[in-house]
DNA sequence: GCGCTACTGTGGTCAGACCACAGCGACGCG
DNA sequence: CGCGTCGCTGTGGTCTGACCACAGTAGCGC
């Protein structure tokens, strides 16, 4: 292996890395502050913050200013907020082609249902309150879709997988965008939102009556049918 | 919209991402140099360096050192690069259950040999080839899994979907060093090598057929089969 | 005993300096 | 005139030192 010059900021990163492993560090642990860290390590304080700013955008770790048991950089382990930057930037930068994202959407949200439907017990409580927050009048496009978004993740959550849940969390963001001027372009948004709002009904009842092939199937849809009305299963321009 | 007091590096972090999002940024481009950039934001360069890192670490961008057209930060879009660092810290930090990691890794590769089943022409050359390399007889355990995780992924991308591909990786990073001790903890190596190239094969061979429901069985035995002779499962919880 | 203040340690930021590196051009030699 | 070498320039990589705002805390004064 052609090693690299040790780039010192991947020193403190690899560091804080095999904390976590051994366990030395976890959920609720408070890091060494970032001079101590510097002394320890034998690097500068600015190679230290590198590798803590990518903890932070990766969502390990919370910094807060001051001093106490709450300041400083603390172990959070939340990975939507990670999975949301990622793959929104690589949306961004043209490394996942929009149509990529809406299909893995489709499949994952496929296999959420699926699994929803097979257990003896869902937890549909939050969906189920969600749902009726969506039937509010006087919704906005965007404070509709902001439901259907929560909708479709307490789904996720409920399947009981943190890894798809932070995905489809992800996966939402990235094209939240485009998303949201799909609705712009769709003429008579209310009949829209009621169609969706009765999609969303059927699907919750076809997974707690224990169906999951027309859940997959009512799903599969309601997802498609609202790109297809948005117009985004042709625009790939992200230049407007 | 309730603004934190701008931290600088986010700035520069949203200055770039908008420059991709408006397409004055693309694959290829090089970025402005850390000083100029620094200028031109009004913040300094510590911040920018802060901002470009975790670029770099989400496979956005590559740096290099010198002088020329391929110096400085240049815009790469490799996806999976990030993917496999975010999952791998996430695990790390017990953010993610190992047992969500493997169980999401079952979903998509379901998904994945399903896909390409119903492809009419799959390209399955790269696939063919690492089967051939696993062939060999003088393989440690660490290279035979390294052909293992080749083959997964090169199935992954003939599929054509960049961000299942690119989540395929990163599961799979992210328990490499569990899958690596598992192989050590079976008694009879060779012979379990051989079970996986002959379920390999068979995987193979029901994807050019275009039996997706042979596949997927396959594809899930062959895992999960895995797991439990490593005695992986005991750490993880029973998935379904 | 109570309230206020100053101190301490934290992250956040900036400025400046130096290094290694790679390209490119100008200079000098044959 | 041709060609090779040397130095200049601009790049990222790193370190140092210096401030600032902030929050908790200890100690002081009343």
């Amino acid at each position: 292996m052609p090693e690299q010059p040790a780039r010192a900021w991947r020193l403190v990163l690899e560091h804080v890395e095999r904390d976590l492993l051994d366990g030395r560090l976890g959920p609720g642990d408070r890091l060494a502050s970032e001079r101590e860290l510097a002394a320890d390590l034998g690097v500068g304080r600015s190679s230290v913050r590198e590798a803590l700013r990518v903890l932070e955008v990766m969502g390990l770790i919370r910094t807060s200013t001051g001093s106490g048991p709450q300041s400083g950089a603390i172990v959070i382990a939340t990975p939507s907020g990670g999975m949301s930057t990622l793959l929104r930037l690589q949306v961004a930068a043209r490394g996942f082609p929009l149509a990529d994202v809406v299909h893995t959407r489709l499949l994952l949200e496929d296999a959420v249902v699926a699994a929803l439907a097979s257990q003896p017990a869902p937890d549909l409580a939050t969906a189920h309150s969600v749902l009726d927050a969506m039937d509010a009048d006087a919704l906005t496009p965007d404070e509709f879709l902001a439901l259907d978004a929560q909708l479709h993740l307490a789904l996720a959550e409920s399947s009981g997988n943190t890894v798809v849940a932070a995905i489809m969390a992800g996966l939402r963001t990235s094209i939240e965008s485009y998303v949201q001027q799909g609705a712009s372009a769709i003429a008579d948004w209310d009949a829209m939102a009621d169609v969706l709002r009765a999609e969303h009904r059927a699907i919750v009842e076809a997974i707690a009556a224990g169906d999951a092939g027309a859940a997959q199937s009512l799903v599969r849809a309601h997802i498609t049918g609202y790109y297809t009305a948005a117009g985004l299963t042709r625009s790939i321009r992200p230049t407007d």
